[in-house]
DNA sequence: GGTGCCATGTAACGCGTTACATGATTAT
DNA sequence: ATAATCATGTAACGCGTTACATGGCACC
């Protein structure tokens, strides 16, 4: 959905083809390769944007002979592009894969769960030293909005941290109340039993 | 892929059929729909664990008529377990989506950007909102591990939150240093410019 | 006999990745 | 010449969703 919509955002201020948008995303993005966008994905997005109506191909070959697809945003695409701006992100911080995990793990018997939780630790320990590497890196005036989303990488990650603490320091209590894992849901209870 | 493992992980622990491992696997997930996985996602995927041979389909159609298909992990299955535990799962906390559309807000001029800041934020208080409450009306020994989930839910949300006052703090002076948007990636400066 | 749960799928599509493939232009 | 960059795609696959479809079993 991202990407789609950014290519939306971007044709809305000027008419592009492929290999600028995907420059165009990167820098946007964070450049330096966060975000990377292969250019199958901007291509496809394109060709079904177009196939939408939201995006038009311009006349293109003009007279040089190197093939530019220029492509230019339509009103529904406006439309679209609008709705998205006044609607709200999700928050897709449910669907914590490590949270599967350490619960499978607490019941595998097949590993240890501090293991497992020591191993995430270092992982963000890492990340987090990258990010802040990377954060450091950029000149404060020329870069601000690459710093701002860098430091909210580094909010999250610390944030995980502190989880990662909690969950240790409970993990004792957790495993005398594990989640529940149903034989199987029935609801109104079975009369044969 | 973390529905995948967590298939591997709920079948190493005893053989199931989909029905089966779709109940345990929301159970595990927080329960009551955070993690809504469906029917189609878990046989797509057997069918692939089994053809990957990571997974084995049991002698069925037994007595009944009932057809219940119960799989087996393998060891090559049971080694992919074990790879996943002892691996670091990745921080997705770049790819921001809000991120990319404050942006463009701030180049696009259809939009006003404080707009977009006060429409996530009251997406996020409204996010917040209610899993505070699922998480108040969690039974607190019974349900212990969701309610762990949940507060890393709201730990993160509110660390958006304070990311939100900070960035609309600082707006006017990332509005004047603005990510910078290539006309094109010229690496080598051209000679005809 | 109908409602609801148990149980299994297929088809089509969107998003995203990897790998493969082609060819023009520009810089050294 | 040749290397890097500009520029465009296709094919195949994994993950995930929506919609559609079928049928057995149990309860009332």
């Amino acid at each position: 959905m991202t990407v789609r919509n950014a290519i939306l955002g971007l044709l809305a201020r000027s008419p592009r083809h492929g290999y600028e948008l995907r420059a165009a995303f990167e820098a946007l993005a964070g450049g330096e390769g966060l975000w990377d966008v292969k250019p199958a994905q901007i291509y496809t997005t394109l060709a079904r944007l177009e196939e939408s109506g939201l995006v038009l191909l311009e006349n293109h070959k003009e007279k040089g002979s190197l093939e530019k697809r220029t492509y230019t945003i339509t009103p529904r695409g406006q439309a679209e592009l609008l709705a998205w701006f006044t609607s709200g992100v999700e928050a897709p911080y449910h669907r914590d894969e490590f949270y599967i995990k350490l619960m499978l793990s607490l019941v595998s018997e097949a590993v240890d769960p501090y293991q497992v939780i020591q191993v995430q630790r270092s992982r963000l320990f890492q990340d987090l030293h990258d990010i802040t590497i990377r954060r450091n890196q950029a000149h404060p005036k020329a870069a601000l909005a690459q710093i701002i989303l860098l430091e909210k990488v580094i909010m999250h990650i610390e944030a995980d941290l502190r989880w990662l603490d909690m969950i240790e320091s409970r993990l004792d209590e957790i495993r005398r109340h594990p989640p529940p894992e149903p034989e199987l849901r029935l609801r109104g209870r079975p009369k044969n039993f």
